[in-house]
DNA sequence: TATGAATGAGAGTTCATTCAT
DNA sequence: AATGAATGAACTCTCATTCAT
């Protein structure tokens, strides 16, 4: 009986956790299409193979969904940057891996342009923006794991605080970048964005390099 | 009696080209604060002093004001660009006034995050995307000004190419950074946001330097 | 269980059903009072008693909605007609229906009304005019009826096209009438209306009589 | 000096005289293919070669021109018959010249729809009721007119009031037919329009002639 | 949990009308 | 007399949200 009422809940569960993940798949589709305001419940319900109705049993709202995308998509994205990470085994497989991920990001249609949406979103909504900050702790906190001590080494109190704001720079102009690919493909090649995004990859995560053997451009 | 015709013409004149002055402005203040979809062409009109009719005397559709508005915004940009360039002796000059304009974008509020709600546009409405096109024409035109070739010297065609897709690149960043810089200010400041920017410029523009005096890395 | 299911849903079925017939009821009545342009769907809803979305849940647009009324309001006039002219057993019997049915048409306000509005409206959307057509298609087949076939007896195939015109003549001289004669209603009394009609109905409907005989029907 | 005031005058009287009169006849356009409501200021004026402005320095409102549209239109009716009356000598003349008036309507596409736009306009504004009937009053006295008189002979009362209602329905009865010709061109060609407009016509005013041969209906 | 009919505030747009020129 | 920029009320239609089933 009990193992019958177990079973029964979590066939229930699964059908649950379908229609949350049917509706987080279809959010994404219509909000990086179509962008938040004009995005419609009812077609990322019908995406979904669900109705309207049901996105309401599962979120309080349109702008909740939206937050809740957001956090699903920041989690599995840290996520599989960690695991290429932890993979590594020195500092320099480490950069690559780090490099890779990021410049690998130019292959995705949908996460860049998503994550301007989300910010965006959060400059016109300051009410919603603790929940955003909340969720990308988690892909800050990347940034004081193992792996990056390896790859910076042990750094001063100034230098840790301009490798942050390096860091934090990343998706953006991956963000920016593609998104005006999008706009210009012919000048903007995805071959010419990847060479682009090492470079500037390069220039925010390694300017060590150049400073040490010759002098920075003062700034 | 030709005179005062003309007069009278152009008092008429004048207050037209108010009217479609104020209405920009409104426009660009509700634009950037609230998106293009958000935005209501009832406080557009309100804070340009003017009916909701009046917007509709001067531009076709809620589209057409905001295309408008990129055209008109892009043309001024380029402009002040071009008077800035033109003033420069040397080449050091005119990188030195390339790099302020783009590092001095930090400043402006508005345009980067008026770009990206822009090229989001473009990026949703394939129908428009040629009078952006066209208008960004404007912009790349200046690519192909003097100063540009003071700067860049003669270059293959291949070269060439790549220092387009620099160019290219430039906007986007700025406005992927300053928007980021919106989200997380703390760790973003403006001043390390400039710095930031200093060094992606010269990532992009002078990857020669580098090369020349050291080693760049392989992209 | 099932029971409860089909009570429930038709209940559901039950007050769908309603609120149709409410939006067609109150549609008709604004549309004969102010014509279809000057209607306003607020004031339909409101005459419903449902909301001004609960229009747009039923029915696609104003039109539609225009268009919906008129097949069903031909749809139940068509069959008020057959269902009078089964029960005549004589060919004397049936004219008689037939033209009481016309001539009976100046009691009411609405349809004859109605009628010119919607051919002013296909006259005037070209596009929508197949599916008023189609709509009147269903009264047309009543001229092929078994109880036409016994007023009119058989026919060569020009007298068949002369009697279709004359058929397809009564209405919009019903319509015209009516509207003349709430334009003019001393001169037109609803008792000479009742002649008039009369008199046309036996010029159209039985030509011949008067020409065979010398001598006119008695009604 | 005076004459050449006159002059002067005269060129702006006709000057005046042509921009109403091409107002009058754009109106007349637009009124009969969109209807009043739907029916724009701007193209009549576009239409006119005018500016929407000079509508309102000839006409008051939209309604005043439709109104005034009415009044002229009407009168040139009216005269037009009047005047084919005027030449005939005999009653068959007069009768056949009635005739003819009526059935050559068929040939008008604009003026019996006009006549039904402006008979539900009256039904649908009250207010302006009586100014139409003003108008209308013109055509009323024809009936009372010297050629009337010979084609019906001297009538009692009750015959008048009779023979009144009939050629009051032959408007009417025109408009509703030619607008059903519209709807159904097939099924209601020229010819057979002529026709049964023929029939109808003999039906209203010459019962006479079956009466004469055999005995009249009563109603 | 899921449905979809119903709500209703609110959006962009239209257009008769006004008025300074 | 004629223009057309400006007004603003009014309209249709949309869509996030609710709720009875």
């Amino acid at each position: 009986m009990k193992t019958m009422q177990t079973e029964e809940l979590s066939r229930q569960q699964l059908r649950i956790r379908e229609t949350q993940a049917r509706l987080l798949d279809a959010a994404e589709e219509v909000f990086v299409r179509d962008g938040y305001e004009a995005a419609q419940l009812d077609e990322i319900a019908a995406r979904a193979e669900r109705s309207k109705g049901a996105v309401y049993t599962h979120f309080k709202s349109k702008e909740d969904l939206f937050l809740a995308l957001f956090e699903h998509r920041t989690q599995s994205y840290v996520e599989r940057l960690l695991s290429s990470l932890r993979q590594c085994k020195t500092r320099e497989q480490s950069i690559v891996a780090f490099r890779d991920f990021y410049v690998g990001l130019v292959a995705d249609r949908a996460w860049p342009i998503l994550t301007l949406e989300f910010k965006l979103f959060a400059l016109r909504h300051p009410e919603s923006k603790e929940r955003f900050r909340q969720a990308f702790e988690i892909s800050r906190e990347t940034n004081r794991n193992a792996s990056f001590q390896q790859i910076f080494g042990k750094l001063s109190r100034t230098e840790k605080a301009e490798i942050d704001a390096s860091l934090i720079a990343l998706g953006p102009v991956v963000s920016g970048l593609i998104l005006e690919s999008n706009f210009e493909p012919e000048r903007l090649s995805e071959k010419s964005l990847r060479r682009l995004l090492g470079r500037l990859f390069d220039a925010l995560v390694q300017p060590a390099r150049c400073e040490e053997r010759g002098a920075d451009v003062k700034s």
